[in-house]
DNA sequence: AAGAGCTTCAACCGCGGTACT
DNA sequence: TAGTACCGCGGTTGAAGCTCT
């Protein structure tokens, strides 16, 4: 049996909203607000809407404070700091810049920004051509005919691409191959983790429905939440985690690295976004950083895959049967991939 | 001037989650 | 516990406006 319709789609008018419907609505809700049921709140008016409609014109467009257009630059910081970290969930991004709505991010994100990020750059001729070579890869991954289960996400691919991107994959950093990618290792990653910003919206949405999508469960997953694209990664078949590092994955991980790294971000992004410098390049003083940082973590941590994968709670027969190398090798092979 | 192609964004659709009976 | 109704979300669509040729 399926569900039933929300409202008689015969008789409920579609379309563009006209102004007196919604004077109508807007007077109904300020003087007797919702009534918890939008359903029903079009029959009260007398307006020949479905529920949805009514509370999707309120909620984007009727509602009092909404801004429409005009992003600043610090909001686009967020939506992209946000979309790398949690992936397409518009409603969280939307809580963290007020007066937006998810639609307008949503619509914002895929018709400007991702242009803006994607398509805008300016490299030397052998970025460009690393640039088409990952294109390529993603292109082969999504049309690539095995099951769903081997594919990442479009979106995952995309967020990877801009992680990359920010990485300087395209420069000539000599750690920013696949396999030391900080974007799939969120924890070791001196720039992006930016897991202060994440947290506070991961803290927000909790705290406003406890049935958010993005609550942690650790205890089953082992993952962080702003370890999307890496869950996404491992949902897809390629299930590895940060093997050589031994990367404990935990949503409290905090070091100086990443404090320090956040203005790092701030910059490569404004650059990213606004082209406010002419080179992506890292300086040699950035690349040392990086490799301080590295050092320090891998000094630090030499635990083994198997035994990674069995701390963030799997099976020990799963971790073991688990040779993160070669599942890299086989399903990303494109993909840059520099061993240690 | 015109029309083809592109971009933007409001609105729709379908689904998962949850509350209620 | 199952069935039903509703909410809220993310993906998609299509009309209108804009740009290019």
């Amino acid at each position: 049996m399926g569900r039933a319709p929300c409202c008689d789609k015969e008789n409920v008018k579609k379309g563009p909203w006209s102004p007196e419907e919604d004077a109508k609505l807007k007077a109904y809700i300020e003087e007797h607000g919702t009534g918890g049921n939008w359903i029903a709140l079009p029959h009260k008016i007398g307006l020949k809407r479905c529920g949805k409609s009514c509370r999707l014109r309120w909620l984007n467009y009727l509602r009092p404070n909404i801004k429409h257009g005009g992003f600043t630059e610090e909001e686009d910081q967020i939506i992209c700091r946000l979309y790398i970290s949690i992936g397409s969930r518009w409603s969280i991004i939307a809580a963290q810049l007020p007066g937006r709505t998810d639609n307008d991010i949503k619509n914002y994100w895929n018709t400007r920004l991702k242009k803006k990020l994607f398509g805008k750059r300016t490299e030397p001729s052998q970025s460009r051509k690393l640039q088409a070579m990952i294109d390529q890869e993603a292109n082969d991954l999504l049309n690539h005919e095995s099951s769903p289960s081997q594919t990442l996400s479009a979106s995952a691919l995309e967020r990877m691409q801009l992680h990359m991107q920010l990485q300087g994959l395209y420069s000539n950093n000599p750690f920013s191959g696949f396999y030391n990618n900080p974007a799939l290792w969120p924890n070791f990653h001196p720039v992006l983790g930016d897991q202060r910003v994440c947290q506070e919206a991961i803290n927000n949405a909790n705290s406003d429905s406890s049935s958010s999508p993005l609550k942690p469960d650790a205890s089953k997953s082992g993952l962080i939440m702003n370890a999307n694209i890496l869950e996404e990664v491992d949902h897809s078949g390629l299930g590895f985690h940060s093997p050589s590092s031994g990367g404990a994955l935990s949503i409290e991980t905090s070091s100086s690295n990443l404090e320090s790294a956040n203005a790092g971000l701030q910059a490569e992004l404004q650059d990213l976004i606004y082209c406010k410098n002419s080179s992506f390049v890292a300086d040699e003083e950035h690349q040392l950083a990086d490799l301080d940082c590295y050092k320090e973590i891998y000094d630090e941590k030499e635990t083994s895959a198997a035994n990674w994968w069995t701390n963030n709670g799997f099976d020990e027969e799963l971790a073991s049967a688990i040779n993160t190398d070669s599942m890299i090798q086989e399903y990303a092979p494109g993909m840059i991939y520099r061993g240690h």
